[in-house]
DNA sequence: GAGTGTCTCAAACGTATGTTTCAAACAGAC
DNA sequence: GTCTGTTTGAAACATACGTTTGAGACACTC
């Protein structure tokens, strides 16, 4: 074969392995006996477990990405002068997300999973290898939570916006988990794109809550000093 | 010294060390130096590395938990025969959490990191150890929700549930960066208190969102199907 | 078909991990 | 003081990890 298959099966396998168990948790043999290949070909086709690592994210996030500013512009444009609105703005986010090409039918679930270890798990290559590979679409993003909340001050919108990272990261990061529970509890099958569907009107509404210095009930004992 | 004081340095040690950097990330070495004891007293004392982690969170689980069986006893006693509302049943959580007894001044971020830790890192054991020791406050304080929000349908709520603990989890587990963020950023101070004022109504906005279907833009590629 | 660069393979390397061992130190009771 | 049960200490254990090695197989060029 004059370009081998190897790179890519040690991918898939990587990929899945890293989106059950988590990087540290899944060992570089692991991933050879799941992808059939030779333990040696990991770091003679990467260099290192952690190089894999950025090459898994970057197979997924850089047609994201291409994706997303595409997803942007379109929505920039479509809006003329004003800009979009919040609603607008999460939706195209989810869209893009949703509708990435996918290798199998548990793509996007793998996808937000890895996007939610890549958030939770301390691993400070990773996030430096995002920042500077993939800063831009998420700036762009921040941009347009900006233009979308102009009621909102800096501070609180910024607070807001880690609660919105928290519930989507973390919600994703372990939705298979949580999706068997539900399933055991109640029978109910539910898909990525539906827990997608669910969470952007619940952090729209959060986003635009009311004042937050206003709510505490009276007779609570914590003082807003 | 009758009763070692060794117990309570590895529990300090660890408890730390597993918010700072997840538990497979944290060796028994790691932490025994910190704590400046011997190695063999984690396995003397707790047995397993596992049984440690279990003890990390009962530590501060088992006190917090009777907190927030008697908050939720008066919050009952309070309304009389009419259910606590969203809010009140938030506010209750919330001031459990914040006047728990803290051992130092990063208590509560370390608390909420750890939590978010035994959801996101697929610890078997754990979710185990969790599931069996402290389910009941867990699902009084699920069947609050429930008595709180009784126009969501039980699958709505329980993904919102999820999004609230992510939301929450992972917002107080980095609050120390974040807050050191906002602070550079823009010179502002931030409590924890002062977090957990603004997460409460954003929350409660989430969770009383209009009907999550309705919602996508009319010229959204997404079908509810 | 000899030569060349690419890739695979089994084996080993060095290091770090969780755990165990066993002697020494210590405490409190008699 | 001596004994007894508890706790500490340094060292070693077995295992698993990421990585490296060097010989072999393969496809291709000239």
């Amino acid at each position: 074969m004059a370009q081998s298959d190897t790179v890519d099966r040690i991918l898939d396998a990587a990929e899945e392995l890293f989106a059950e168990r988590g990087f540290s948790e899944t060992s570089l043999r692991m991933i050879t006996s799941k992808a059939k290949v030779n333990l040696a070909a990991v770091n003679y086709h990467f260099g290192s477990k952690n190089a894999l690592i950025h090459a898994v994210f970057a197979r997924f996030l850089t047609p994201f990405s291409a994706t997303l500013e595409q997803a942007f512009d379109e929505l920039e444009e479509r809006c003329g002068d004003h800009p979009p609105t919040l609603n607008e703005t999460l939706w195209a986010l989810t869209e893009s997300s949703i509708r990435m090409p996918q290798r199998n039918e548990k793509g996007i679930a793998i996808f937000m999973r890895l996007l939610g270890l890549a958030y939770t798990q301390s691993q400070g290559h990773l996030r430096k290898f995002l920042e500077q590979e993939y800063s831009e679409p998420f700036s762009r993003f921040m941009r347009l939570l900006k233009q979308a909340t102009p009621q909102l001050s800096a501070v609180d919108r910024y607070w807001r916006i880690q609660f919105m990272l928290g519930a989507t990261a973390f919600t994703m990061s372990s939705s298979d988990a949580l999706r068997d529970i539900l399933q055991n509890k109640t029978g109910v099958e539910t898909s990525v794109q539906e827990i997608a569907l669910r969470l952007v009107p619940f952090l729209a509404a959060g986003m635009q809550a009311e004042n937050p210095m206003l709510t505490p009930p009276l007779d609570s004992k914590i003082s807003v000093a």
